[in-house]
DNA sequence: TAAGCGTGGAT
DNA sequence: TATCCAAGCTT
């Protein structure tokens, strides 16, 4: 593996410039946001972010925000009422996970979201990325923030590679080393590298004519290479349990009151034992209760 | 550690 | 039309 041509210092104000000028107006970017909300309103935001793109979080967040502005009004909640609220945003267990997370905030931390790192991943659905997430964009504290965005520019600028390795937790101590020592230029520089792959360095076709640090950048240098890809492949959806499960719950988030007789659930599903397969695990999961042949959304 | 977990827009 | 991809986490 050669070494990195150009030290990162090199592209660490190009990209904090470009970022100061070019990152999108978001809303949890706005002053406003965190005068009402305060690191509730960044860990919400960063729950519903967890795999689900940005312009299909933006119309839930403001509703979600507007019903349960505080851990507390959160924690105070039913699961039915979060799993409906969560609508069509995906990988539904976010929601209960986030509604745990607000019960646990009040236990333990008085209804104040922690700011402490290792308080923050002792939550319920919070990882590596999410805790510094909120550490350093609420709080406004040192730490590397790595997504799958910032993967791909350190991968690209820094190792010439066309895609990241998978992600491993190297990948922490990597982003450190390239953090300015500034609290706000290392946030800066955090959100500027997942800005920068989300809009610029994207993962198919990336825009090198646009951007900020292409003079600098190792895989640009080299004539954008395929260098191969080991990233995890998603498994197929079209009759995978995943879709069974998704077309139970939305069945239940439209019914009446929340609930259905069993038999009427995906009645037309052409596998029978993967219907009561998905109906199982969502039980399992706490997305779904059954009672007296009824399915209906938990309490 | 690798697999499971939704949904919909882009290519 | 089929595949890719998205501010990941849990077990």
């Amino acid at each position: 593996m050669p070494r990195p041509a150009i030290p990162p210092a090199a592209w660490r104000p190009a990209l904090l410039e470009w970022y100061a000028h070019e990152a999108r107006d978001l809303p949890w970017r706005r002053p406003e946001f965190s005068d009402r909300y305060g690191a509730w309103g960044t860990l919400v935001s960063e729950f519903m972010l967890q795999q689900t793109p940005v312009t299909r979080v933006i119309p839930h967040l403001e509703a979600w925000l507007a019903r349960w502005p505080t851990p507390a009004a959160q924690a105070s909640a039913t699961p039915a009422e979060v799993v409906h609220q969560w609508a069509n945003l995906g990988y539904p267990r976010r929601a209960l996970w986030l509604h745990r997370a607000a019960i646990e905030v009040v236990e333990r931390h008085d209804g104040v979201v922690p700011r402490d790192v290792e308080a923050l991943l002792a939550l319920s659905g919070i990882g590596d990325y999410t805790a510094r997430a909120v550490a350093v964009f609420s709080y406004g504290d040192r730490h590397p923030v790595v997504d799958t965005n910032t993967r791909r520019v350190i991968a690209r600028a820094v190792d010439g590679r066309s895609q990241p390795a998978p992600p491993a937790r190297a990948d922490l101590a990597r982003m450190s080393a390239l953090l300015p020592d500034d609290d706000t230029d290392a946030a800066a520089f955090n959100a500027a590298a997942m800005e920068l792959g989300a809009v610029v360095c994207t993962a198919r076709s990336p825009r090198c004519e646009v951007c900020p640090i292409a003079a600098s950048c190792a895989w640009l240098a080299a004539g954008r290479p395929d260098t191969g890809d080991e990233r995890r492949r998603q498994a197929r959806y079209e009759g995978s349990d995943r879709q069974a499960r998704g077309g139970v719950l939305r069945a239940l988030r439209h019914a009446p009151d929340h609930r259905m007789p069993a038999d009427a659930v995906l009645a037309d599903w052409p596998d029978r034992m993967q219907r009561d397969r998905a109906i199982d695990s969502l039980i399992a999961d706490g997305l779904l209760e059954a009672s007296d042949g009824m399915l209906l959304l938990p309490r």
